[in-house]
DNA sequence: GTCCAGGGCCTAC
DNA sequence: GTAGGCCATGGA
């Protein structure tokens, strides 16, 4: 087995499963993966919870709703005024769509052409929402890599991206779980300098794996 | 008070 | 093509 199964291996034998993406249902998933954006998953929970409040948690309820009226239920999640404008598009734009006939590219391309949606929330609607193997690279896996791997800086997502999915097999669950077990990882040992300092994986940690 | 969080867009060089 | 500014709240 390669390196980078090997890697999640140990991840998951130490973290357990993080059953991701903590949502009730596909559109809660959607609406979640633009709320996170630069930030903290507390303030998102508190931003749908005012959503499902007003019975307004669905792509169809937010598309006929005005920016103004979305805004300052979504004040938690941070720059409200953005994100209301491009929730209440993106809802509009996704209500009826479906990728799943789609290929992966097609159906990538899509979400990217929509405001809002870049590359980390596309792949993050796709595998989470859809369960269409493509693996997620957020600044974790950015910051995770970049100490281990030197890489050019334009293309890196791409390039990060098919590093995790040349080396693993096209499997929606392992990418929806590996992606978790980074956050869960970097959260906790890898947010600062030094690299991996306290490591839990200790000899087996991630820099010495992948060098 | 400062830093960071499960980004992305736009503008100026 | 890319560096920098901007959007903004809440917890550590």
């Amino acid at each position: 087995m390669n390196e980078l199964f090997s890697l999640y291996e140990q991840l998951l034998k130490h973290y357990g499963k993080q059953n991701w993406w903590p949502a009730d249902n596909r559109e809660e998933v959607i609406i979640g993966a633009i709320l996170t954006q630069n930030t903290n998953w507390s303030n998102v929970i508190r931003a749908l919870d005012n959503l499902k409040q007003e019975n307004l948690c669905t792509l169809n309820k937010l598309s006929q709703q005005p920016a103004e009226t979305i805004a300052p239920l979504i004040k938690s999640a941070g720059y409200y005024n953005v994100k209301a404008a491009r929730l209440k598009n993106i809802a509009e734009q996704l209500k009826d769509w479906s990728p799943e006939n789609l290929p992966i590219q097609e159906a990538r391309a899509f979400l990217l052409n929509l405001k809002g949606i870049g590359n980390e929330t596309a792949d993050s609607i796709l595998l989470y929402a859809y369960q269409i193997p493509v693996f997620v690279i957020d600044a974790y896996t950015v910051r995770l890599l970049g100490r281990v791997k030197r890489v050019p800086t334009d293309n890196r997502y791409e390039y990060y991206q098919n590093y995790f999915m040349d080396g693993l097999p096209l499997d929606h669950s392992l990418y929806n779980e590996y992606h978790a077990l980074i956050v869960k990882h970097c959260k906790a040992f890898c947010r600062v300098k030094p690299i991996c300092r306290d490591c839990p994986l200790n000899k087996s940690c991630i820099s010495k794996i992948l060098e």
